[in-house]
RNA sequence: GGCGGCAUAGCCAAGCGGUAAGGCAGAGGUCUGCAAAACCUCCAUUCUCCAGUUCAAAUCUGGAUGCCGCCUCCA
């Protein structure tokens, strides 16, 4: 496959650099909140990635942090009068909740920060050794960042465009502004571990740099995260490890974009993000889910109430379709008419169109396009009386579905029962628009009434008052059918 | 100020030199007591603007304009 690689600023041919094998590592968050739609999206983008993978069956060895101890753990806890690891836990245990929900696969590790002490202080004293890195009198140790020749080189910056924002803070020892922190001298009440310049705890990008070296053999092949990690993040991992190494730390790096709300940036200090936890108290996680996936993963992303509505709508529309294939190929009865050249054409090129889309940099969006067209052909079968009955319409069909299922596990979605799905979603749309179904119930047993005694006018006028508050009405063979729109 | 990205129909969104995918909305139709839902069909001679390269440009180059992100904790 393709993919774009922040590194050299093109997209590359992934090769593994171990044939079969794929080495991936991807920055997990700070626990020290509920996980928001920006979290929501990197996690599914690079669940998205892994399941690709392994659907071209590739084997991937995936890891994926916890960032245990940290200034805004410590600041949270001592803000609610807690304890930090009791901050940490509620904050994994959250993420593991909504991630689940979402779908996302458990990474193959999951490495904790705090429990990588040692590894931390080796490398912090293999970079002192090498000159890279130095202690203060008070116990810091800084990266002196001018020791290593390629730093800028990810994210595109020099050392003179850096030098004008950076600063140095009161209390700081550094040699330089540039320098950043590899390891803090514990303050009086932080938490601290023994280390050969005194208690102190790791900073947040030697913790990454020594998680991902204890877990994958470097180079590793692919290491994600949000764009906002590419600097300074990512480029002091690099600078740490390849000073460290003197070996080449990562072979494709991979950022995903942003997340909008309104078509602005998401932050705290615009008191605007919303949370995962937020979204799935009003919508199916699949609806999420789908959304996400449904603009190019390196593309901003704007989040709106009417996007994830249209997403549902969209949604619901496959799983219709869905639902109605299932149905008919539990027939039993099939004649000998034959497809029409076009539609065999059309639905066979869809597979190639498929993996080119997910090969081409995980065009997720285009693949969802192509999950559409064979949406139509599926309906266009359906809809055709003589096609319908056919052997070779039931095949087409029967296949139909084999590719939902096979494209649904590698982007996360279909993956439900129809029935069960149109069901949750009813449900949730009920949920959201605080419909009382008592009320529904006994509205409709009036117009079942009114119908049968031919009042029109008097059901029409139920309908009309169910349909003011978002209900609408189906009269169908099988009976009076409600849904919420 | 430095670095980077984006600009495609009413809205969302693919497109990566060969003549505009897909979704939502809208219009027509099938169905229906009438509807709704569902399904089918239709819906950009044109890609922010101006030059240029090319047989050929939404796609490449230069410029203009407008948005956005990073440079500070942030996915």
């Amino acid at each position: 496959m393709q993919i774009y690689n922040t590194l050299t600023r093109k997209k590359e041919e992934f090769v593994p650099l171990n044939p079969g094998k794929v080495s991936m590592y991807v920055c997990g968050i700070t626990a020290y909140d509920y996980c928001h739609i920006g979290h929501a999206r990197s996690a599914v983008v690079f669940d998205v990635l892994v399941r690709y993978l392994r659907y071209t069956g590739l084997d991937v060895t995936f890891v994926r942090n916890f960032t245990d101890v940290d200034d805004k753990i410590i600041n949270r806890a001592n803000r609610e009068g807690s304890d930090w690891t009791t901050i940490a836990e509620t904050y994994i245990g959250a993420f593991y909740e909504d991630m689940d929900r979402l779908g996302i696969l458990r990474a193959d590790i999951e490495p904790k920060a705090t429990e990588h002490i040692p590894e931390m202080i080796t490398l912090c004293e293999t970079l002192i050794a090498k000159d890279h890195a130095y202690a203060t009198p008070s116990g810091d140790v800084y990266f002196r960042v001018r020791s290593y020749d390629g730093y800028g080189r990810l994210s595109g910056r020099n050392i003179e465009d850096l030098v004008s924002g950076a600063r140095i803070e009161p209390g700081e020892e550094k040699e330089d502004p540039l320098d950043f922190a590899l390891w803090k001298g514990a303050k009086p009440g932080e938490p601290s571990w023994p280390s050969p310049w005194g208690p102190g705890r790791p900073g947040w990008h030697i913790e990454c740099s020594a998680m991902s070296e204890r877990y994958l053999p470097l180079p590793f092949d692919i290491h994600g995260g949000g764009q906002d990690l590419s600097f300074p993040h990512h480029e002091n991992e690099l600078a740490q490890t390849e000073a460290a190494t003197g070996g080449k730390f990562v072979r494709y790096w991979v950022h995903n974009g942003f997340v909008q709300i309104n078509s602005e940036k998401m932050s705290k200090s615009l008191n605007n993000f919303v949370t995962i936890r937020d979204i799935l108290a009003n919508y199916l996680p699949e609806v999420l889910r789908f959304f996400l996936i449904s603009k190019h993963y390196r593309s901003p992303l704007d989040y709106t109430a009417d996007a994830l509505d249209e997403s549902e709508r969209a949604l619901k529309r496959i799983y219709l379709t869905k639902a109605a294939a299932e149905a008919h190929v539990a027939g039993t009865t099939w004649t000998a008419a034959a497809l029409p050249a076009e539609i065999i054409v059309e639905s066979t090129a869809l597979e190639a169109k498929w993996d080119e889309a997910m090969a081409d940099d995980l065009n997720t969006a285009a693949a969802l396009g192509h999950v559409f067209v064979l949406m139509k052909i599926v309906n266009r079968i359906l809809e055709d009386k003589v096609l319908k009955k056919s052997e070779a319409g039931r095949d087409l069909i029967r296949h139909a579905l084999k590719l939902f299922e096979r494209w649904g596990e590698v982007l996360g979605i279909f993956l439900m029962p129809s029935a069960e799905f149109l069901t949750r979603l009813k449900e949730s749309r009920v949920v959201r628009k605080q419909i009382d179904t008592a009320l529904i119930a006994e509205r409709l047993q009036e117009r079942q009434e009114a119908r049968k005694a031919k009042d029109f006018t008097r059901s029409d006028a139920i309908r009309d008052e169910l349909l003011a508050m978002g209900v609408t009405l189906q009269d169908t063979a099988a009976g009076m059918q409600w849904d919420v729109e």
